[in-house]
DNA sequence: TATTGCCGAACGAACGTTCGAACGGGTGCC
DNA sequence: GGCACCCGTTCGAACGTTCGTTCGGCAATA
């Protein structure tokens, strides 16, 4: 499976955007039902299309779940470089990347979902694809948490820190209710980022960086 | 479906054990390939016996998540009474609860990966009696946070700590391989436990609590 | 006429589950 | 001891359903 085959070779404007409206469809099938769960019927009811008209936007079903993730990370790792683009300070580069993170993922939850706990379910080159750009992704916040000490030596705490904080700041399409939410998502953010960068027992001792 | 049917009822201690092994298998393949991508008879191969004989120990394929999952969470609960009794500071309850959570998930990852992912998969009574238990298991997290700062008036805080504590603890199953793994269990717990209270960015600023 | 968009109908495979029958070690009766 | 009988255990074979995918064809558009 050529990497993003039905976003590349560019079709008719008709075309491209039957196709985003057809993966926002199953992105919000996947994310209810799980990709397994959810039958190319099911989708294409939800879609307003025939089964057989399913098929004349993607290829095979597991297209469509590449497709998904693997523009949710795409768009994710831009927005992690524009959003960091023009800060230096280390802790704000860290709340500028987290507020990123969440703000894409809170107003595209489904997508969320699906790329926590679909991986799996895509293979070879397309699993290969998908895992590089997480690869990448994790990465590219792994330096900015690794600048938040610029001393420490070993790589294997930083490594730490923030696999815990992607799982602070993926976990949260478990419980948050983009509907209903006590917190915006921007609140949220840097909730996450006060707790990572100072904790939860001791708020706000350090005087150095002054957030009231 | 009666809650835990095949573990109340007993029977002789073969079946019990020949049960137990069925799930221990059954977790193992729902962890690797996902409950749906399961199919009875792979599940059957693994425990080196008959499709057939699969059902002589469990009613339905559903009966055997759930099963996995209330075990799971069940335990999960009863470790955390049992490691908390006797402790009163707030920051080692803290520690101890986040230790047995760790611990027993790390001994264990095949059932947290499938109670991470794949509540979704249970109907009706079965679905209610896990997310009842979760939700029970939250609120004694949940609890042992809220002391950590009593003065706190608004429960939000420390809810959402809470919430986000379960992330770092819960999403560890992405990327932790017992098999290979650089750090021991106990010291993933404390990183998090450390993390959580003190933060990055100040790794050990208190002196009240001292860990060298 | 040629191409695009779309559909009804079908195909083969895999699924969860069921059923009737066989095996094997106890138990009581002759 | 020999025998019938039961019950826990296991199995092969099948059932009905649902799945992903394909194919021939029909409108509409250019």
């Amino acid at each position: 499976m050529p990497r993003a085959a039905t976003l590349r070779q560019e079709r008719t404007p008709r075309f491209d955007a039957r196709l985003l409206s057809l993966l926002g469809v199953a992105a919000r099938v996947f994310a209810a039902d799980g990709y397994d769960r959810t039958s190319m019927r099911r989708i294409a009811a939800e879609a307003g299309m025939s089964l057989a008209g399913v098929y004349h936007y993607c290829a095979s079903k597991q297209e469509l779940l590449y497709d998904i993730q693997f523009h949710a990370f795409d768009s994710l790792v831009r927005g992690l470089r524009e959003c960091t683009a023009k800060v230096v300070d280390p802790r704000e580069r860290l709340r500028a990347a987290v507020r990123s993170h969440v703000r894409h993922f809170g107003d595209n939850m489904d997508a969320l979902k699906v790329c926590a706990r679909e991986l799996h379910a895509l293979e070879g080159d397309a699993y290969r694809d998908v895992h590089e750009l997480r690869r990448a992704y994790f990465d590219a916040m792994h330096d900015i948490v690794r600048k938040l000490r610029p001393r420490s030596r070993s790589d294997r705490q930083s490594w730490l820190a923030t696999a815990n904080l992607f799982g602070m700041i993926n976990w949260f399409y478990q419980w948050y209710d983009a509907g209903q939410a006590k917190v915006s998502l921007d609140d949220l953010a840097d909730h996450q980022v006060s707790l990572f960068l100072d904790g939860y027992a001791a708020p706000r001792p350090r005087a150095k960086r002054g957030r009231a």
